[in-house]
DNA sequence: GTGCGGATGAACT
DNA sequence: GTTCATCCGCACT
């Protein structure tokens, strides 16, 4: 059920991008599984990306998990807070991402309306970058986790969604990345309200 | 060593 | 619509 290695060792970032839109992350920390499907996600490539961290494949001590081969984690603090969850992909020596933006909640919703500390309306649980990693329990230890191990995984959800369903628009908060901000890199299933609402 | 700002979210007005 | 929480990475000196 876990996808296999190969699937994020392929080049193209934007169609796997496209590809994970529908698949399922999982996290199992201390035995609270918790899941969700993944409902929006954006391409990032360290090559040519003014967006990506790694632009002009920049190596430091925090984008260095990105020139790993694909299958492992990226995760990283935002604004000193909000830990954001990203998928390596490509073969080692190419700092390709896939940031995961938004997922539906399917298992362990407790473990879930717990970490977000919210009784207010579900929607609101997971449905932004920031949000589904306080709900998975996704942080800095998950920076480099291999992603067909137990910690942390994808699995094929079993539900296909045709390329009708399937958005791809601009990626959100790029604007400062010159012609890059135009991509339509970020991937988002049609009329899904989990999808986040920038 | 120092300073700036970010792939956001929540709580305000 | 606006504000601010909060801290590391990174580009300088």
């Amino acid at each position: 059920m876990k996808l296999p290695k190969h699937f994020y060792l392929r080049p193209d970032v934007a169609e796997i991008a496209r590809d994970l839109v529908g698949k399922s992350l999982f996290t199992n920390t201390n035995g609270r599984v918790t899941g969700g499907m993944i409902v929006e996600a954006e391409a990032y490539c360290g090559a040519t990306d003014r967006a990506c961290h790694a632009y002009k494949n920049k190596c430091t001590d925090r984008t260095k998990v990105m020139f790993d081969a694909g299958g492992i984690a990226y995760v990283y603090l935002c604004y000193g807070i909000h830990c954001l969850f990203n998928i390596v992909t490509n073969s080692e020596g190419h700092a390709d991402a896939i940031l995961i933006r938004a997922v539906e909640p399917t298992h362990g919703l407790d473990v879930i309306r717990m970490r977000r500390n919210s009784d207010s309306r579900s929607v609101n649980l997971t449905s932004g970058p920031g949000k589904l990693t306080k709900a998975l329990g996704i942080d800095l230890m998950h920076n480099g986790a291999d992603l067909t191990q137990d910690q942390i995984w994808i699995e094929d959800s079993g539900i296909t969604f045709s390329s009708d369903h399937i958005v791809s628009t601009t990626r959100i908060g790029v604007e400062y990345s010159g012609i890059d901000a135009f991509l339509s890199w970020r991937y988002y299933i049609k009329n899904n309200k989990w999808v986040s609402k920038p």
